[in-house]
DNA sequence: GTCTAATACATAATTCACTTATGTATTAGA
DNA sequence: TCTAATACATAAGTGAATTATGTATTAGAC
């Protein structure tokens, strides 16, 4: 799994915008998800998604419930209101900086 | 000075683009520019900025002039050739990843 | 006349989000 | 049966940034 210099700063972004718009979902699932949604571009690595998954629960933002499918361990997260809420905050600065970033290189975008 | 963690990666575009649209520039000259240009949003550090100067001269990207203006240094930056190319992928590798972003988001941009 | 802010360079110590590596275990399909 | 995919997790290492520090000149306020 690969990814580009630029994707730094953008991953907690991601997954509450992700568990925002599609509710429950496990760690995997999300990988594939965003894959998707990427066409390929964006593969989340398992040693920076699951330990920002842990840090998003433990500051109220994402809550979990795990499940037993057969014997194969499944932590669902849902996001929260607080969640939602930095969800927001977040998507609106990264659009932010989009636009910031648009006149500093002179390019159109926004 | 403050930025935000989007930034990371950012700095080699922003410093190649701007010198490739400016023509020769100092570095102080470089921070008030991109102050300028984005409306006092990204405000370059030093630390960062001079480090990251030097790597891209010693990449052959940038070339250098030291001058005295009264008793006080000035070190202009000129971009190269290979500069100039190397600032048309950064930037395309940007937009790139804005159009990315924007699908995994699901917000309009590009 | 002096003192602060702005100009102008530079580097060292530290931080922290990420990658890479490693570990465990189940399940599906060739 | 053996590999790839599924599914979780954490530890070590990287590297681009921040923060802190240093030196020195120049302009302007009071």
């Amino acid at each position: 799994m690969h990814s580009s210099e630029l994707l730094k700063g953008t991953l907690q972004t991601i997954l509450l915008k992700v568990l925002k718009d599609h509710g429950k979902m496990y760690g995997y699932e999300i990988t594939q998800r965003v894959k998707e949604l990427s066409g390929c571009r964006l593969l989340l690595t398992e040693g920076a998604l699951y330990p920002t998954l842990h840090k998003l629960e433990a500051e109220g933002l994402l809550k979990t419930e795990t499940i037993m499918t057969g014997k194969r361990i499944r932590k669902y997260y849902t996001i929260t209101s607080e969640g939602r809420s930095m969800a927001k905050d977040r998507v609106a600065e990264f659009i932010d900086f989009i636009k910031t970033m648009s006149n500093v290189l002179q390019v159109e975008m926004a």
